[in-house]
DNA sequence: TTAAAATTTGCCACCGGTGGCAAATTGTCG
DNA sequence: CGACAATTTGCCACCGGTGGCAAATTTTAA
């Protein structure tokens, strides 16, 4: 272990008996170096410990090796698997990664997110949902020529920047579910309507269910706010109509959670006398008591994706193909769904 | 919106008709300009968004404006809260902040710390616990002349880096609350015991359960592993034993939902006939039904802190205090602790 | 009024790399 | 074997700021 001083270019330089821009051309990958000589310097530059100043590089070649990651989303344990994900596929190819939280539904974040990106130089950001569904956002980087990919539920029509998360397959998945288990009478909680991804997601649950004769209408249907309050708020008024429901989907994990607990403060037993379900399948989802049917999103896998989308954008490698990215969530069935009963 | 073009020092000293120099004074705060000319500087410093590249200021000034945080933490929930936090501060005073997690126990965890401050040439870093109780980490730092804090449970002697949470004193507060529900006969499933916190709180809940005779031995106090499977784990144990104990304090609130489902699979109620709390008051505390009684640790607040405290170790100003930092958690009270019954 | 001191400002080298282009070396072929 | 092409390598300017020091200006003191 010997991270003592801080190795320079000109270090290496000198011990190696070139100049530094042939270093630099190995730093790089240049192909323009003689063989013996790149093994030569290889060998030098482990044996020191040498590693490139970012700040120069940056200043230099206009890169700063740092990724944004932009989003706002309430959830701390989505964020925690992406950024997970991502980081993965930075330790690998020699970025960092920097956090930028956002109030997106705000007048000046568009501004705000531009000065990130200029503050901190930031090669490329990541855009996770639901500000991923911010066209402006998107149009305005493509103009300013900032890289960046959008995790998303559609397709948006950007297809080279997005990784698609198929989620009105995922929901066509779970209807399914749902109406093989014998439910006729199915209530619903969305996401808030104005994001792509709660009409997805609804779209993927009237599909199926109006092929098997399952009706939504006004009565079933509530617009939630994605958030375990709401889904608890939500829930009570659902339960309390008449027919009641025998089971309730929400548009996600957290309001599910308020789901059951709404249930249990009205004395419903789930699943025996309310299924329920959610879609992230998160850490809450397999804590609650009972446990939760819901879709698993592979967030960690989509992340990686993303990150190495992101980085082929910011340098471009001639033999990778550049086709377009998705992944499907996928049922995972526990405690809360059962049979509807006769 | 006019943030189209990088606008550079050079084009701000020309519009002012100064030399870059004197920008610069101006950017860094420096005494040293007339006041008129600060003024008008400013004004067009305002008036173009000129924003310095922190690449090359980073170059020249040997400061990077980037924070690291570094932590090997299973929880989402507690690092998202400390980002929040951090980054509050950081957008106050110009800085990024770079995420590292990183597993403390390898072998090669120092190295793999100092090689990622060596390659994101951050300006300083946060260390959360657990990694925050690594002394060899700490004295590293040091001798590497790297500024850090540790947000940690004790003073660890290293008192100008550190924040400190009350861990012992807070048990103190939740051993009384037990003994004064009637408890007698109490079990408690500690932390990992090679860390500080697992000993700080343990100490905490036995110092007042002593002195009430409460007595904790080797059939009632279980060591687990901070996670919820680790609860449910230790729980049936403890459940199985006789005499069954009529609480369970787990040292997080990760093994304090796995004590209520293992409740809930034996058919024990919760709290009629076992009363469970945990420590944090993470969000699966006030999800899970029952919901739990815990010791609630402002996140937040103590990362702010530590925020602040870690810039004004990189730019000391002159007139800080620089006191020690404590924090020290509450009660929060929920549904899963009540009195025993008679 | 003038010299000396204090305050402002500007010049230039430098931080540690990268890029363009020319120079040096090696290889190819008639 | 010499001329020419291809491959390697080095020189030097530059990225956008900061720091040291001297120069220019203003203030203070005699």
């Amino acid at each position: 272990m010997e991270n003592k001083t801080n190795v320079t270019i000109n270090d290496v330089a000198r011990i190696a008996g070139v100049s530094k821009r042939t270093v630099s051309r190995v730093i790089n990958g240049s192909d323009a170096v003689g063989k013996q000589t790149r093994e030569h310097i290889e060998a030098i530059i482990k044996e020191v410990n040498f590693q490139p100043d970012k700040q120069a590089r940056g200043l230099a070649s206009k890169r700063s090796y740092l990724l944004g990651l932009i989003y706002d989303n309430p959830d701390a344990l989505y964020i925690d698997q992406v950024q997970r994900g991502a980081l993965e596929i930075c330790a690998n190819l020699g970025f960092e990664l920097v956090v930028h939280p956002c109030q997106w539904e705000n007048q000046d974040f568009i501004e705000d997110c531009l000065n990130f990106i200029g503050r901190s130089r930031v090669d490329g950001v990541l855009i996770l949902p639901p500000v991923s569904e911010s066209n402006l956002l998107a149009e305005t980087l493509s103009k300013e020529n900032v890289p960046y990919i959008r995790i998303a539920s559609t397709d948006l029509e950007d297809s080279n920047n997005i990784v698609i998360t198929k989620e009105r397959e995922a929901m066509r998945e779970l209807a399914t579910h749902i109406v093989e288990l014998g439910h006729k009478n199915v209530a619903i909680i969305t996401g808030p309507m104005n994001y792509h991804s709660s009409k997805e997601r609804l779209g993927g649950l009237t599909e199926v269910f109006s092929k098997h004769g399952v009706v939504i209408g006004p009565d079933n249907l509530i617009e939630g706010k994605n958030r375990y309050e709401s889904g608890l708020e939500c829930a009570k008024q659902l339960l309390t109509r008449s027919p009641r429901p025998t089971a309730i989907l929400a548009n996600n994990d957290q309001m599910a959670a308020g789901v059951i607990r709404a249930a249990f403060d009205l004395g419903i037993k789930v699943p025996e006398e309310l299924s329920v379900a959610g879609f992230d399948d998160n850490i809450i989802a397999s804590r609650i008591i009972p446990s939760l049917t819901t879709m698993r999103r592979p967030v960690e896998e989509i992340s990686r994706l993303a990150t190495q989308k992101l980085i082929r954008n910011i340098k471009p490698e001639p033999n990778a193909s550049n086709k377009k990215i998705t992944v499907t969530p996928y049922l995972i069935t526990r405690e809360s769904t059962s049979h509807v009963k006769k």
